[in-house]
DNA sequence: AGGATGTGATAGTATTACTATTAAATTTGC
DNA sequence: GCAAATTTAATAGTAATACTATCACATCCT
C-alpha cells in the first residue's frame, strides 16, 4: 500500500487508553499480535506479554481491560484496514462486476505485508484472525458485545459487498448469506490447508482460493 | 428415526473410561451437552458439572481426561451420527444428483428430537457443535490432534459428500472446498441468525439455508 | 515548584484445571 | 453369600490464570 498520511482509527468502547496514544500502547498491539500468533489466544497472558515488552501485567491492564478486549480490537482494527484497502481499491472501477471481483479478491487472497501502518505486522494479524476470531464472538456476551458495537467494522465490509451483489442482480435474496459464507470460508480453508488438509483442495502456491470463491459466487448470484 | 438397535460407537482414543458403559458414563454426556449450551464452553467446568449430576469432579475425571476431551468427544458423536444419517437417507438412492440434494440437506438443516439414542438430546448438541466445536480445533495442539484421529468422523462426511459431487462431475476440482464451505457455512448462518442478524439474510422459521446452499452447490458445480 | 499523569512493582483474591490419596459403596467371581 | 476387585465420592493440594488494589517513582506541564 502507499505512503499514506492515514491511520485506521478504532472506536474508544474498545479500550480504556488508546494504545495509539503512547509508545507502550503500540507495542502493546505489535508484540500481541506476535505473541498470540505463537502461543495461540488461550496461553497468551497479559503477564506473559508485559515481561516480553518489559513492562508490566498492570499497565496493560490500563489500555485493555481483558484478553477477550484486546482480541475485539484486533478484530476491529482487522476488518477496518479490510475496508479501507477494498474502499480504495473499488473505487472508480465503473463495472459492477469488476467492482465485486475486486472485492472477493481482497476478501480471500493471502495478505501480503504493508508497511502503511508500521508497528502492526497484517500478515500476522491475518493468522490470528483466521485461527482465533471466531473465539471474539462465540461467547455467552455476544449479544451484549453486539449491542456495543464491537463487530460494526466486519458488518460493514459484509454490507458494502453485499450492495455490489445487489447491484449485478437486484433479486438475488441472499447477498448477507453469501459474502459471509465466502469471507468465513475462505478463512477456514487457509487454516484447513495447513492443520487438516483432508478437508480442503487447497493447497499454499497454488492460489486456487481466489478462483474457487470467485466462480462459486459469480455462479451463484447469476440469474 | 426410527426405533433401530443400533449405537454410535465411539473409538477408545477419545475418552479414559467409555462413558457408554455405565449411568454415571451416560449422566456426565447428557448433562455435559445441557450445561455447555446453558453457560458456554468457558464457563462450564467439571466441578459445576460434578453438583448438577450430585457426583464428583474427580469421578468425571475418571470417563475425560480434559473437558477439552470431551468436547472432541462430542463432536465425534455428533459427525459419527450425522454420517449414519446421511448414509441412511442416501443409501438406495440411484441418481447422483439426489443422492447429493439429500445429503446437503441433511448437512444444513435444522435437528429434530430424535430418540434413537435416548440420553443425548440432539437438538442442543446440535447448537453447542455451531457454538462450541469451532475451539475444538483452533488450538495449538490440532497437529497432534488431528494425528491422534480426533476429526475422522467429520472427515469422512466430508469425503462422502465430495464422493457424491465427483459423480456428478468427475472433472470438478474442488469438492472438499465446497462441502466443508457449505458445512460451516450453514452452521454459521444458523448462528449469525441469533447473534448477528446484519451478517445473514436467514430468518428463523423460513427455512431458506437449505435452498440457499443447494443452489449453491449445484450452480458451482454445473460443467 | 507543584500537581497531574503515566508507569512499574508488589501483593492479594477467587477460580480453574487439574493430581493424589483415601475411604466408602457397589459389583463380581466363585 | 462373602471376599476381592472395581467404581465412586470426598477431601486436599498445586500451579496458573485473570484479574484488582495499592503505592512509589518518574516525567511532564505550567
Amino acid at each position: 500500500m502507499k505512503n499514506l498520511n492515514i491511520q485506521i482509527t478504532i472506536e474508544s468502547e474498545f479500550y480504556t487508553k488508546n494504545p495509539e496514544s503512547s509508545d507502550l500502547g503500540r507495542r502493546i498491539v505489535s508484540h500481541s499480535i506476535e505473541m498470540i500468533d505463537e502461543l495461540g489466544f488461550e496461553a497468551f497472558t497479559f503477564k506473559k506479554l508485559g515481561q516480553r515488552i518489559n513492562s508490566n501485567e498492570s499497565s496493560i491492564y490500563r489500555y485493555f481491560e481483558s484478553k477477550h478486549k484486546l482480541l475485539i480490537y484486533l478484530m476491529c482494527w482487522y476488518w477496518s484496514w479490510v475496508e479501507y484497502k477494498m474502499v480504495f481499491a473499488t473505487n472508480n472501477i465503473p463495472e459492477a462486476k469488476d467492482k465485486l471481483q475486486t472485492a472477493i479478491r481482497i476478501l480471500t487472497q493471502k495478505v501480503m505485508e504493508d508497511n502503511a501502518f508500521s508497528y502492526i505486522n497484517e500478515v500476522v494479524l491475518h493468522r490470528i484472525i483466521i485461527a482465533e476470531s471466531s473465539k471474539a464472538y462465540h461467547t455467552k456476551d455476544v449479544d451484549e458485545q453486539n449491542k456495543k458495537g464491537f463487530f460494526k467494522p466486519y458488518k460493514r465490509v459484509v454490507q458494502r459487498v453485499s450492495d455490489f451483489v445487489i447491484d449485478i442482480n437486484p433479486d438475488f435474496k441472499f447477498p448477507h448469506m453469501l459474502i459471509s459464507t465466502i469471507i468465513e470460508g475462505s478463512h477456514q480453508q487457509r487454516y484447513f490447508s495447513e492443520h487438516l488438509p483432508a478437508l480442503t483442495d487447497y493447497e499454499k502456491g497454488k492460489e486456487n482460493i481466489i478462483q474457487f470463491y470467485n466462480d462459486l459466487t459469480f455462479k451463484t448470484i447469476a440469474s
